[in-house]
DNA sequence: CTTGAATATTTCAAGCTTGAAATAAAAGCG
DNA sequence: CGCTTTTATTTCAAGCTTGAAATATTCAAG
């Protein structure tokens, strides 16, 4: 037989299960409208756009390395997704001095304007898909996961 | 000039940008967790874990069509996953008596066993990820995501 | 200086994902 | 019955993602 205590846990176990689940697919669901309105609104990506945020608030550049710790995706990740900017015309590599290994990546004149443009998109997207929760239901639900990522981030 | 409501309007809107920044990236934190958990100790993947809890939950099988929709993923990419499953012998497809367009995917003895085994490292591991958070708080998380999805999940 | 370890980045193979096109079969209908 | 439309699935090209291997360069001893 399990005591009282092991029981507890083991509910509370699967209460978290099931709100890891409901958290997945609401970001999942909300992740999806993004892709697709970038898509179609502005012929792009989320991965594009993720680059293209990270490099708009660095306009002195950030090195490939800084940026794939700043995504958190791996160095090849962002190798091709700076290619494909950069064949747009949105992105440019510019040579470290100092380190002939090292490049930095930066948005272009065209980039920044295109970004801008995204930008304000994907605040109003973002601020409807969340529309359902008022100003105090973001603040406890921005506290909870503060709390929760002390956690998990400190890996 | 802007009224009150409107600058109210407008920090709330960022409020919300923050959020979902937030929650993207805890969301993903546990993901790439659950991701490399799963390929170190039992050498699989995520989506080949949905494919098999999905399967797991309806016994009787499910035809590739609903498998896609209730993952909420493409059917060209269901065929794929499943298709490595059946190589790997923990999945197999049957004809549909009366329709030979369709087929069902089913776990085989084989399969079960695998995801039994995962399932409960999954729940270990989501139980730790969310671990800060104690029952009032798990409760209150769900509370909110379900109020959000209320909005976002109804397309 | 030169050898070896460490660092920055790219390349690569494999798998995931999508939307669109292609196949195939069923259903409706004149 | 033939013809069209709908439905179920697969195929495909393109892009994203990863971890590992390959390149290139810098750094640290000796």
């Amino acid at each position: 037989m399990i005591g009282r205590a092991q029981a507890e846990a083991q509910d509370l176990s699967k209460d978290r299960l099931r709100l890891w689940l409901r958290l997945l697919k609401l970001t999942s669901g909300i992740e999806a409208g993004l892709r697709r309105n970038l898509r179609e609104a502005h012929d792009t990506t989320l991965p594009r756009f993720d680059v293209m945020a990270a490099l708009a608030r660095h306009p002195e550049g950030l090195r490939m390395s800084e940026l794939s710790s700043y995504l958190r995706v791996s160095n090849g990740n962002v190798t091709g997704i700076v290619d494909r900017l950069t064949e747009e015309g949105l992105a440019l590599r510019m040579a470290v001095p100092g380190d002939r290994r090292a490049q930095t990546a930066r948005l272009t004149a065209r980039g920044r304007e295109v970004f801008d443009r995204l930008a304000a998109d994907h605040e109003g997207w973002v601020d409807a898909a969340l529309g359902a929760l008022d100003g105090a239901e973001i603040a406890t639900m921005t506290r909870l996961v503060k709390q929760a990522m002390a956690r998990e981030g400190q890996e």
